[in-house]
DNA sequence: CTCCTTAAGAGTCATCCTGACTATAAAGGT
DNA sequence: ACCTTTATAGTCAGGATGACTCTTAAGGAG
């Protein structure tokens, strides 16, 4: 079988069309806590249920340039400030009854985002809030099962990737870093031995000079730091426990 | 804006149709080369070019039965056989201009197979064979980025996951397991330590009782394994050199 | 039959990385 | 003045890894 023939003969429309959309599980740490950006549904089905934040890619799209149009209408971040967000495509969720409606293939991304903007209620959705990870009820559609592997994928790239930085401003302090790490992981890290690592990873982060943050908090003021060029972290950075599947 | 609402209102063909495939980036090991399996394809676009198989998702398959099964009419694998293989989805490619016919969709995934049976030529395709990764020319559509992609992720899986075994048929040498890892990867790995990282992982391989393998090849007979429960390595089995992104 | 080649398998050793831990410095709160 | 909190420096033992050496057991060439 030719790779990309109609199963009834070349015609466009001789098969059920299929709605594609794209699903954001955007998360965020906020006050030591994960974060997942919710809107809450105007109409059936699940009316007033929360679901992630998604809509349709339009015909000259890209799953990708629908991701980042829609989180811009969801979060009221301007354009070049989500152009610059790290976001990356999860998986795709096909199964055919995941919309009661009709065929509906969702291409899911995962965003993360520093210290989060309140989302503007407007948009055409209900409300769209930041909710803590955990505590909101049943979601949507499948997007129960989209957030926790979304969840899952972001723990796996701590591990292995600089990717901690993309849930922190411009510029950051080791705590802040390694509190991305304890929150997304739901573990405690030893101060020291973090810092040690991050330290001694080549490119992981970069210090910026100047005086330590005055901040508001107590203790000693941290040192300041810029993300580095690094992508990869070898070796990783591994949960303690072991990693289960 | 809700996260499933057609952009001109509810209407489930107020909007442009898209098609959904499914594309298969299916890899083995013979010879001590990675081999792929490509189709010729035989009509156009891309007609004479060599591309992944794959083809139409049916109006009632998820994504994932699609792929199964397309895999076992294309390289005449039993059902049950087809049922049983590692088959993972890699990612979904959605640029617009893609197919040049219309707005196709297609959901990659990448199959890992021991040993492989020669493919049946039969099928639609023109001929279906399985080539030595890299010696094919340009791939038809963006059939070469996903398969480079599927390359990284499966070498990147050997890291930390279980996943080589899957390469292998059910009993196999550890110099076997070996092999997966050096053509994978295209590198050569010390003997002993790779042995000793193999055994002394809990679960990633069980030893078989009975006599070593009385096989044609030249030095001393090696003992047998089984994959063992394990999925996940911990810590993992680096490739050298750091892996560069 | 004997040597050579090949690969399996056992073991050594130094180095690097990590986890656990102690200690000091510098801020705010009571 | 203390206490609490956090940052930062440093130590130390054990585990994991990379680079080796050595032995065992097969096939092939002479």
């Amino acid at each position: 079988m030719t790779s990309h023939r109609a199963p009834e003969g070349y015609d466009p429309y001789a098969f059920v069309p299929f709605a594609v959309t794209v699903d954001l599980a955007v998360l965020t740490v906020r006050e030591e806590r994960l974060h997942v950006l919710l809107v809450e549904r105007g109409q059936e089905p699940y009316a007033g249920s929360w679901a992630l934040p998604g809509g349709f890619v339009l015909p000259q799209e890209s799953a990708e340039r629908a991701a980042r149009r829609e989180l811009a209408e969801e979060t009221g971040l301007s354009g070049t400030t989500v152009a610059g967000l790290h976001l990356e495509q999860l998986r795709t969720y096909t199964e055919p009854d995941r919309d009661p409606r009709m065929r509906v293939v969702s291409v899911a991304f995962t965003a993360l985002v520093p210290d989060p903007p309140e989302p503007r209620g407007g948009g055409d959705a209900a409300q769209a809030r930041w909710i803590p990870y955990g505590t909101h009820g049943r979601l949507a559609f499948d997007h129960d099962r989209i957030l926790a592997d979304a969840h899952e994928r972001v723990g796996a790239k701590l591990e292995y990737t600089c990717l901690a930085t993309a849930f922190c401003p411009p510029e950051f302090t080791l705590g802040e870093l390694r509190q991305v790490y304890e929150t997304v992981w739901g573990v405690e890290l030893d101060r020291p031995n973090f810092r040690r690592k991050v330290l001694t990873t080549p490119g992981f982060v970069q210090a910026v000079e100047g005086p330590p943050r005055l901040t508001g908090g107590r203790g000693k003021p941290a040192a300041l730091y810029r993300a580095g060029g690094a992508t990869a972290l070898h070796p990783p950075l591994l949960r303690p426990e072991g990693r289960p599947a």
